[in-house]
This record gives structure tokens, sequence and C-alpha cells, in this order.
DNA sequence: TTTTATTTGCAACAAAGTTGCGTTATTGAT
DNA sequence: ATCAATAACGCAACTTTGTTGCAAATAAAA
């Protein structure tokens, strides 16, 4: 952790995180980087920030890859188990801030959880 | 609701739904029915039984899509808001029959919850 | 049986993401 | 500061998952 080279790509790609804390699909940031870089370097950017905890990501429903700011993740753990939000009518996503209760399973060790909703957001509802 | 046509392939893919109570990946249906129909058959058979609430779908973690069947669904709704399980080792996925609480969060209307949990299964802890 | 509506197969396409490889930066040791 | 070693980048080609258009085959309705 914090092993990762703030290259002008890095900086470029966690400035986009900065202003508010909705996430961002990986899609999204290759159109929008499009023109000053290439969309490999964003996919390898976005793996690397993941790996050294500074982001998360999830997949939304549609398949595709949504990134976010890490709260409180190491290289070696990603703690950030809260849901995450997609409203239904102006598609944002944004991280939940929420205790998940994650139920106990006879029979089985659970390691991790997802858990994504949909819904309406407070502007659109 | 019921209004589905029992072709051969709608048949056929039923079947393999019936042994267990495992999700099977769409990947691994056009897969296993490869010899025996197209794959634009597979997506669009499991589509219309989607659409009519005999089986279900998910997002599984690398982006592919799961079905399972449906217990309690009808074409107008999903109710079948139970967490999807994926063993780490056997990467076997389940339906997992517990109910989950959906948090309450303030300024959000919540319609729908996902929640996908990873881990090892009976067999392989 | 004839007509009409659904379903299927095929080929081509599309979107999201990955890989190989040569080139360009960065780092770190001398 | 220089130079070798390492890491990052760009590009093109590829892979995987899924979709679309259209003509042929099936099934249902009249």
């Amino acid at each position: 952790m914090g092993v990762i080279r703030k290259t002008k790509a890095v900086k470029r790609l966690l400035s986009l995180f900065e202003p508010g804390v909705s996430a961002i699909s990986a899609v999204d940031l290759v159109a929008q980087l499009n023109e000053e870089m290439n969309k490999t370097t964003v996919y390898r950017v976005l793996d690397r920030l993941e790996n050294d905890g500074i982001i998360h990501s999830f997949m939304g429903k549609e398949g595709i890859k949504w990134y976010a700011k890490c709260t409180s993740c190491s290289s070696k753990h990603h703690n950030d188990i809260h849901p995450h939000f997609q409203c239904t009518d102006c598609k944002k996503v944004t991280c939940l801030s929420v205790e998940i209760s994650i139920p106990n399973v006879e029979n089985h060790i659970i390691e991790n959880a997802t858990v994504f909703l949909t819904g309406k957001c407070g502007n659109c509802a």
C-alpha cells in the first residue's frame, strides 16, 4: 500500500473521484478521458488503484464495472462492505454509508458481501 | 404469466434447472447446449423464461449473468429477494433461502436489492 | 387447409475489457 | 549527471458476452 506511482495518468484519474461521493463507471471514465489517454491505460490505472486500496469496484446491473473511492481500505483488506445504490431515473450510482448485516448461513463461510440497491434518489423521488 | 410456449428449446432449458438448487451462468448454458441449439436461441429462451417469472437472473462478480429457478415469482413481481452465494473454490453458485433485511436509507426509495455473497461452501470448507 | 403469429438459426455486429509488444518515462545505483 | 533496470503507456488486435436483422421453419388460429 502506498507503493503506487503517482504518474500523470494516476493523478488525472484520481482527480475525477474528488468532487463527490458518486461512483463512476469504467465506460464513463474511458469516454471522459478519451482524448487524454488510451483506454488500456485507464483500465490499467484503475486496476492498480484498486489493488492499492485507493478505490474499490463493483458490478452494476448491466454488467459494467463501477469504481468509487475507498474510505478505509488497504491493499490487504477491502473492508468497505457498504451497499451501492443506483437511481433508476438519473442512473447515478453512489456509495451508501450504511451498515449492512451479513446473514449467518449454515454450512457456509461467508467472506465477502456485495449489496446493490436500486430505486429513486433524493433528487428524482 | 403462464403464457410461455413450451417449445422443445424451452423444455430442454428448463430440464437443466431441475436437478439441484444451483444457479447456472448463461455462458455455461450456451456451452452445454452448443450442439443442440444456437446461442441466440438460448439467450432468447432465457429472456422469455425470466419475463414469465419462471427463472430469475443476477450478475456475477465477473460480469456474467446467472440464472436460477424462481420459487415464488410471477411475471409482474420478482419477489425473490434472496442472497446468492458463490464458492471461491468450486465456483458453484447457489440461491440461499435466507431473509435479508434491506436497510432503510434516508432520502432514498429502495425498490430492489441484490445481495451477492462469496466464500466457502459446505463441500469446500 | 390456409393464414397468421412465434420461434429458430445464421451471420454479422456491438460493447466491455484484455493481451502482446515495442516505445517512452521513471527510478535508483554508480 | 549518467546509465542500466523497472514500470507505465499507446496502439492494434483479440476475446468474451451478448444483441440484432432477416429469412426459414414451427406452431397456433381461423
